[in-house]
RNA sequence: CGGGGAGUAGCACAGCCUGGUAGUGCGCUCGGUUUGGGACCGAGAGGUCGGAGGUUCGAAUCCUCUCUCCCCGACCA
């Protein structure tokens, strides 16, 4: 018997919404397609951000921030850049609300300018980075903000795609292309890093096709990762803007030769998809799982007090233990350890579906022995031990350097267990055949594509599968593409997504 | 935004067809039992049945509108 009430194999969907909600992440809001997170959702956020922040800082960024609001004529600078977003915009017309003949609260105060609520910032920073840059010696300026946007999605999914959510964006000016790219390539760096080493989340990173750059961008990159139903999911992109949004926006600055010249500008960013990614990479049938260095707490300790003699004994050491822990650091940050003495019959199994990584349940007799009973959520709920208590403590992080390399390495398998290499057209079609209602996808294909858009459109139209991205690992590796047998200049990694 | 399904207690659902002012399980509260653990017995709290309007003596139930959620599709950095 698991923990929910639904599968992986019976229904992913449900599955998943499940997982959120018993973890207690999320919940949805009474505003469509927004959703509330909790304080564990929130808690696993804010980890994220830390570590992320942490890195952006070492590569020379700095946190600022710009209004939600932007003027929505600031949106038309960019043709390529509105028209996709156009769609999915909230826009504020009224500044006030005032009393109808019914008492009714009605907005008033038409707006002269409408203001969107912003779907992405490059419009309102590039704006305020014209002013700010004049000269070669502003250069590089590398601003980043953590901020909530809004775009207006028909179709939402906690965590995985909501009309409202947090996210940073990096927004960077250079005097060249050569160093705008190489931001561009090391913040996708710090992704994927932070995204194996952190999360434990395996990627797959390279470039974007044509079709499916970020509006406006030169070059988009991305790093795409593997659900457990084998749907591949961007969990985050890094663009090469070129000289688009500086020429549209006139981010201009003086050369050393006194010349006047457009700099070159890059945004990345990484958004509460990532805790999406992270439920649909490790989570199991009883629940979240979450990898020890991104867990709001490590440790549960659970007191068994039933037996009264003892309670008061095996309380104090539980809390002796607690504080021995808590003077300890993991990953740059102290364990974070809850005592759980609520008399609740099911703590262990809250516990399990909150995804803690260790959880201790102590009573009189580990207190005897001088022991603790240790249940790990890498490992099945019912396979529990007892351990000495020093040892426990002593060698702690080493269990949660453990159970990171377990989950990350169950993951790369599953990745790797998943990619095909496909080289004909056949092949190809009968591997992405339109299954079953809420089938699995069949996985990830490596497949030589002669580079045609129409090409890419047609496999969209008939299979529902896109190209996800031109992995660099495939770089340089020519052959010939298995629909049209032209040349191709490597293999492109097709997908089913989100 | 198109097609389909659904909204009844914290959660999962029954009741709706064939109108007569709400029920089950889990959870919650209290008491007792149990005492290596997703416990048992008893008592109890909790719902203007998503919202608005209509039909009717009477609406969770019938009709209209609307909001939200879920599934499929289109769209989506």
């Amino acid at each position: 018997m698991n923990a929910l009430s639904v599968t992986r194999e019976e229904n992913y969907s449900k599955w998943y919404l499940e997982v959120v909600k018993m973890a207690e992440l999320a919940e949805n809001s009474p505003v469509r397609g927004c959703m509330t997170i909790k304080p564990w959702g929130l808690g696993i956020w804010e980890n994220i951000k830390t570590e992320f922040d942490k890195h952006f800082k070492a590569k020379g960024a700095q946190n600022a921030y710009f209004p939600l609001l932007i003027p929505l004529e600031y949106l038309q600078k960019e043709a390529e850049h509105v028209d996709g977003f156009a769609t999915e915009t909230a826009i504020v017309t009224h500044s006030k609300l005032i009393k109808d003949e019914n008492g009714k609260l009605v907005p008033a105060g038409k707006l002269e300018d409408p203001y969107i609520v912003r779907p992405t910032s490059e419009m309102i920073i590039g704006e305020a980075f014209s002013r700010w840059v004049n000269s070669y010696r502003d250069l590089p300026l590398c601003i980043n903000q953590w901020a909530n946007v809004m775009r207006w999605e028909n179709r939402t999914r906690s965590f995985l795609r909501t009309s409202e959510f947090l996210w940073q964006e990096g927004h960077t000016v250079h005097a060249t292309a050569e160093e705008a790219e190489k931001m561009t390539m090391e913040m996708l760096n710090v992704y994927t890093d932070v995204n194996r080493d952190l999360m434990a989340i395996p990627s797959i990173s390279g470039p974007k096709s044509e079709s499916e750059k970020f509006p406006g961008a030169e070059d988009t990159y991305t790093f795409e990762t593997m659900t457990q139903e084998l749907k591949a999911l961007q969990a985050g992109t890094s663009h090469f803007l070129g000289q688009k949004f500086s020429k549209s926006l006139g981010i201009k600055f003086q050369s050393k030769e006194g010349k006047e010249e457009f700099a070159y500008t890059t945004s990345w960013g990484v958004s509460t998809r990532q805790i999406g990614g992270l439920i649909a990479t490790h989570s199991d049938d009883d629940g979240l799982v979450l990898p020890p260095r991104v867990a709001p707490s490590h440790i549960v300790i659970i007191p068994m007090l039933k037996n009264k003699e003892k309670a008061e004994d095996v309380l104090e050491y539980c809390k002796n233990i607690k504080s021995e822990l808590e003077e300890m650091a993991y990953y740059g940050r102290a364990l974070d350890v809850v005592l759980d003495d609520s008399d609740s019959n099911s703590r262990s199994w809250d516990w399990v579906r909150k995804g803690i990584p260790v959880r201790l349940e102590i009573g009189a007799k580990e207190l005897e022995q001088n022991t603790v009973f240790m249940g790990r959520r890498d490992l099945s709920p019912k396979d529990k031990k007892a351990i000495d208590r020093n040892e426990f403590v002593s060698s702690i992080k080493a269990t949660l350097d453990e159970m990171h390399n377990n989950l990350l390495a169950k993951a790369e398998t599953l990745l790797n267990d998943n990619i095909k290499k496909i080289d004909t057209k056949e092949e190809f079609y009968t591997f992405f055949a339109k299954d079953e209602e809420g089938a699995r996808a069949p996985g990830f294909a490596l497949t030589h594509w002669n580079g045609d858009a129409d090409l890419e459109a047609k496999i969209k139209e008939d299979l529902g599968v896109t190209i996800r991205c031109l992995p660099f690992t495939e770089e340089g590796k020519e052959g010939k593409c298995a629909f049209t047998g032209e040349p191709s200049k490597q293999r492109v990694l097709f997908a089913r997504a989100y």
